[in-house]
DNA sequence: TATTGTTATACTCTATAACTATA
DNA sequence: TATAGTTATAGAGTATAACAATA
């Protein structure tokens, strides 16, 4: 099929998506609830609105699903005095040990996602996901 | 942030439709009525179940993608008298109209979404992703 | 029995606007 | 006034199951 670039990345996208989202079922969360675990805990604890911009999501997605994570006990909402505004989100124990576990999962499912490929042609195609992804 | 290829690829295939969508407001459809012209039409007539396939979506998605495009003059729905189960669409002359337009629109698109890269690249792009998200 | 298309339904995701509390 | 977070809502996307017509 003649497919567009945008076509393929928009198809490989929603299947990275329902991949992970399938490998993910018995642990209860989503993809975007790992992703708001991944960034809170890399950051060493993130604002909302920080979140928000790292996942390219609107505040209120971002509202629900620290939501979930705070009632699964993985995150804590904690206010800060300098800005009582912000709430910063940070992982409880709880949350650091099922990130360990999901981040070898995420791997898994990566290398599963491009099972064609080669070390190098990986590699390659990290790079420039990240550039045309990011930014 | 450290990203992995599965979280690149979902943010660069949301990127990809919300892109190609916003360009194709005028037009009065979406992407997935775009592929579905396209692919009907490169076809010469496609069966519903086919164009399923081809997009990755359920047959009911197909169903209601069809029906969209048939409200609007873009394609018809034949019977086969070979199967009378299947029903193959095809293009009306304003659907090929369309889709010529919309074949230029979509060629813009994939460069913006890639602005950041060189021809060689994205040459590489376009063939690794090839690999990831088909098949 | 199996397949094509269809309908119905429920859930997730996306997008927007309005509100609150703080600054 | 502007910003962080929240709530509410509507529309689009996704997933499933059940059904009719046909093979």
């Amino acid at each position: 099929m003649d497919a567009g670039l945008g076509f393929l990345l928009a198809r490989g996208g929603g299947r990275a998506i329902r991949t992970f989202n399938r490998a993910l079922q018995p642990f209860g969360v989503r993809s975007r609830h790992y992703m708001v675990l991944l960034v809170a805990i890399q950051a060493g604890g993130c604002s909302q609105r920080d979140l928000g911009v790292a996942l390219d999501v609107d505040p209120s997605v971002v509202v629900s699903l620290v939501d979930d994570l705070e009632r699964e006990g993985l995150v804590r909402r904690e206010t800060r005095p300098a800005d009582r505004r912000t709430r910063l989100v940070t992982a409880t124990p709880a949350g650091l040990d099922l990130l360990d576990r999901l981040r070898a999962l995420s791997q898994r499912v990566d290398h599963e996602l491009t099972a064609g490929l080669d070390a190098d042609e990986r590699a390659t195609l990290l790079s420039l996901l990240r550039r045309v992804a990011l930014g």
